[in-house]
DNA sequence: GCAAAAATACGGCATCTGCCGTATTGATCT
DNA sequence: AGATCAATACGGCAGATGCCGTATTTTTGC
């Protein structure tokens, strides 16, 4: 039996490249139909529900792909969706997750992943692209944070520096922060003076306290 | 540059196999050495640290893979950690990642999954079988079954101690917690010494650290 | 009421941290 | 080719922190 899928996306241009995608999939996929935005898919799955997965775009006017997800899953528990988008931020992700979606993928997979994802889904697996799976046990880890508003604001901390502050964030003295990156301590005090100035804070727990709240480390 | 790895595995034939895999991509991956319990990993660490992940079993005698990631996450927190099982509870999983692990793969992945999985790590996503995402987004989703096996000790800190903490974890030197407080500066040194004393730690971060994970403050 | 526990307080010392200045190297971007 | 920036590195100094000992007062539990 083929995978019976729908798609919800407001822009044409992207509506066509991801059926163009699934076609060439047509032994395992059967593409169903497509709807400009959430409201849309709600009133055509009304008329037909027979569908297995739904690609649903985050972005939509009049219902977007999170209101809708809550609402389809509410009346249709047996279509799995597989939410489709170009932001990653941690809110929207656990939003998406907590209205029912089973995968999360960015839009710029090549055709084989996708593919992939969809079977995927339908074997009770969740795909996701790897950096939302990186967000996602990130959520897991400190659940405080789905609730806070993450500003996302980078104060341009350097590569390095934000590795030292994962190192601070463990409570590891210069000395052995040092030994980890294989640079001097005195390196080491430089880095953390510039994380400071940049982070405008003046010790360890403040600049660790920033970073997390603003989702650096 | 080749992605450092190192195993962790008590199984003598499984290590053998997991190290016939990673030889098929020797242009990427340089094995560099194997431990048959989370023990020795850590002993083997402390005289060589240049590792960029490890694959670690989560079953094994001794100290097992959880015990392991959250110590080598605590003192080296540059290197990545793959969980390796055969088992994919929930349970299990929840406390993997809460341990840091960023990865959490079944045994009988092939080599060109493990390769990509250890690519992954290195490139900041988290590599998981399919089947564990889908548990991971459901502890997510009911945040009540993520109980962690370390949660519930109270360590017997006084109301004070823990008035203490919470100032502590806010970056306020002795000082300052001491005029909040209403108290002397010796005084507030002298609860820190004893919560490091009670939780075991030795410095601020290390406690605000461990009284977070354990719901003190 | 009495013993135990918690909270308060001080002094000393070695080490760590925060803050300043300076300087070199390699990469990146015109 | 020159400018800019990130990363590397050193030295000095004042103040903060971690760790030891000791001691008194207040609160709590029986």
């Amino acid at each position: 039996m083929k995978i019976r899928i729908a798609l919800a996306e407001d822009k044409p241009f992207l509506a066509t490249s991801i059926q163009e995608k699934l076609a060439l999939f047509a032994d395992d996929i059967e593409f169903r139909f497509w709807a400009n935005n959430g409201k849309v898919m709600l009133e055509k799955l009304a008329e037909n529900h027979a569908i297995d997965a739904i690609l649903m775009d985050i972005e939509m006017p009049e219902m977007d792909g999170i209101e809708a997800t809550a609402e389809i899953v509410a009346q249709y528990p047996h279509i799995k969706i597989i939410m489709l988008t170009v932001f990653d931020d941690e809110q929207r992700i656990f939003n998406a997750i907590q209205a029912g979606a089973m995968g999360y993928l960015l839009k710029d997979e090549p055709p084989q992943k996708l593919h992939e994802s969809i079977k995927m889904i339908m074997d009770g697996g969740a795909p996701m692209s790897p950096t939302i799976a990186a967000k996602s046990l990130k959520l897991l880890r400190n659940p405080s944070r789905a609730e806070s508003e993450t500003t996302g604001e980078d104060f341009n901390l350097g590569k390095r520096e934000i590795e030292v502050l994962e190192h601070l964030s463990q409570g590891l003295d210069y000395q052995k922060i040092a030994e980890n990156l294989f640079i001097s301590p005195a390196t080491v005090r430089k880095h953390i003076e510039n994380i400071y100035r940049k982070l405008q804070v003046n010790n360890k727990m403040r600049a660790v306290n920033k970073a997390i709240r603003h989702n650096i480390i």
